[in-house]
RNA sequence: GGCCCGCUAGCUCAAAUGGUAGAGCAGGGGACUCUUAAUCCCUUGGUUACAGGUUCGAGUCCUGUGCGGGUCACCA
């Protein structure tokens, strides 16, 4: 390790401690209350005019103030926020002036004496003992504060370089109180979506991460090895082929939330690896997908936030069903002027868009080029919308419109601008699907890396019958920068991938 | 991958046209027994991301590299 003058500062100190008597990293501590218990147990006694609790705390320091012989702190810990009085009659004169001399900003301690109110009204421990409980060498850059009358609070010097902060998520969290409700807020999201699924007969399953076959989404994996077995196998891309298998075997409803790995660009609303829920629910549809989706990301909403109106990025979204539903053929013709269908070949299709003064590659298949027109209008979408019949082309596991077998039924769900989850009434005809793959195949060698490969097993299940059903998968972190207001998908990563140094 | 922007002390930021690299906070020494951005006096701290180049002289100009941010493309 190496170290800098500020450290080295700090290793002085864990040796003038040890010279003390004093071990810096003790084994255990001996808290009886949070600091948010020990206010409620101060302000209970209070108002019953018993005598004030005695308390031992613990927690980080996050501000000393030493006035000679008095000295004020504040600690911190999850619950909150305490201040410590700590006057030398009180500790003695050796422990104050270690104190002084040995302890930091950054330090966790314990602090031990009854609950007092000081001079100026605020609820402080009247410090008798105080523990080290474990040194930190290097400095916490935890910002100083000010809140004004009115409580508005002010920081200064917060610990704000991005890529640090990203690269030391530890330290971010440990100085950035809302970096850490923004994580709670993600956490409590993904408890509610599993509390629903659970409430409404969903059975919650988890499929392989490693695959010998790749599938269920338009995109090229990561691949990797398996020694002993000299097998080639794929982290998986999504969990669809595994989950639709199930149905086979007789479940009705399953979800799974799980990491998908995908590896493409990285942008603000891509990280290589990202959290997903599917869920496939049996004798349903797309229809009956929508209401289930509007009902379960409603209540998720509501749940975390306690209202279903949220605002993102300077805009109000509201949760409430029923949400928009429009056809990918009138957004498309709305945003750009460009009916589709009245193009049927890439080359048509491609000339009228540049036509139109789009930038298209010249080897963009005709589904690609509608996709491309759907992106051109998606952050213009706000409001939750379903947007629902997709190409054939680009959807080789939907089923197709019993009225038009150039289109499926499959819609896409935007909110905020940014798409957040794809459903399809699911392809569930073998011989149907094993066309589509051999189409994909094509698709293939034509260029298009992201094709998905002939799944032969997948087949095979698909033979022995599977139910018409429903599907849907939610791109997790996109509903977490929602619901935190956050535009970069790095900010709901604790861990967002990043190129590594040197 | 293309283009644009950024990288200066532990943190947050300054440094006209090229001319001795600074401040606040944090840290160190001192004063102070009710402070809360505590205050007051003194003070340490830098390979200006890295490597080259131009120049008498480069944080600043040029080239390259690294990392990050934005944007376009790719991509859900």
């Amino acid at each position: 390790m190496e170290f800098n003058e500020l450290e080295r500062q700090r290793i002085e100190k864990l040796k003038k401690l040890r010279e003390a008597g004093v071990e810096p990293y003790p084994p255990r501590a001996y808290r009886t209350h949070t600091t948010q218990a020990a206010v409620e147990a101060f302000v209970a006694a209070e108002h019953s005019g018993n005598v004030p609790p005695t308390v031992t705390v613990s927690g980080r320091l996050i501000s000393i103030r030493v006035m000679g012989k008095v000295a004020f702190a504040h600690i911190e810990d999850e619950s909150g926020k305490l201040q410590l009085f700590i006057r030398q009659d009180e500790v003695g004169d050796e422990s104050y002036t270690l104190f002084k001399k040995a302890f930091d900003i950054g330090d966790f301690v314990e602090a031990g004496g009854p609950v007092v109110r000081t001079r100026t009204g605020e609820i402080s421990v009247q410090v008798k003992v105080l523990r080290m409980l474990a040194k930190a060498i290097t400095p916490l850059p935890i910002p100083k504060e000010y809140e004004d009358a009115a409580g508005h609070l002010t920081r200064y010097s917060a610990f704000s370089d991005i890529e640090e902060r990203y690269r030391q998520r530890y330290a971010d969290l440990a100085v950035n109180p809302q970096v850490r409700e923004d994580f709670r807020i993600r956490s409590r999201m993904i408890s509610a979506l599993r509390a629903w699924l659970d409430d409404h007969g969903y059975l919650e399953v988890e499929t392989p991460i490693l695959q010998p076959l790749y599938g269920g989404a338009a995109a090229r994996p990561f691949t990797t090895y398996h020694n002993q077995l000299k097998q080639d196998l794929y982290l998986r891309i999504s969990f669809e082929l595994y989950l639709k298998r199930l149905l086979v075997g007789m479940y009705e409803r399953v979800y799974e939330i799980g990491r998908d790995f995908r590896n493409e660009g990285v942008s603000f609303k891509h990280n290589p690896e990202f959290t997903q829920l599917e869920f496939y629910c049996a004798y349903t549809d797309l229809f009956g997908i929508m209401e289930t989706v509007e009902q379960l990301i409603a209540y998720t909403v509501e749940r975390v936030l306690g209202t279903a109106t949220i605002a993102y990025q300077g805009h109000e979204i509201t949760f409430t069903p029923p949400w928009q539903r429009r056809t990918l053929r009138e957004v498309i013709l709305t945003h750009s002027g460009i009916d589709y269908v009245a193009f049927p070949d890439a080359d048509a299709l491609r000339a009228e868009m540049r036509r139109r003064g789009y930038d298209t590659a010249s080897n963009a298949t005709w589904g690609h080029l509608v996709d491309n027109l759907l992106s051109a209008a998606e952050p213009t979408i706000i409001q939750p919308t379903f947007i629902r019949e997709y190409p054939i082309d680009i959807s080789p596991l939907a089923k197709q419109k019993p009225d038009d077998p150039t289109h499926v039924e499959r819609f896409e769900l935007f909110v905020g601008g940014m798409e957040m989850g794809n459903a399809f009434t699911e392809l569930n005809d073998p011989l149907e699907q094993e066309q589509r793959f051999y189409q994909q195949g094509r698709d293939y060698e034509a260029g298009d890396e992201e094709a998905q490969p002939m799944d032969e097993d997948y087949l095979r299940a698909l033979k022995y019958g599977m139910p018409p059903n429903g599907g849907f998968g939610l791109g997790i972190d996109r509903l977490a920068m929602l619901l935190t207001d956050h535009r970069s998908i790095r900010d709901v990563l604790l861990y967002p991938h990043l190129r590594s140094r040197d």
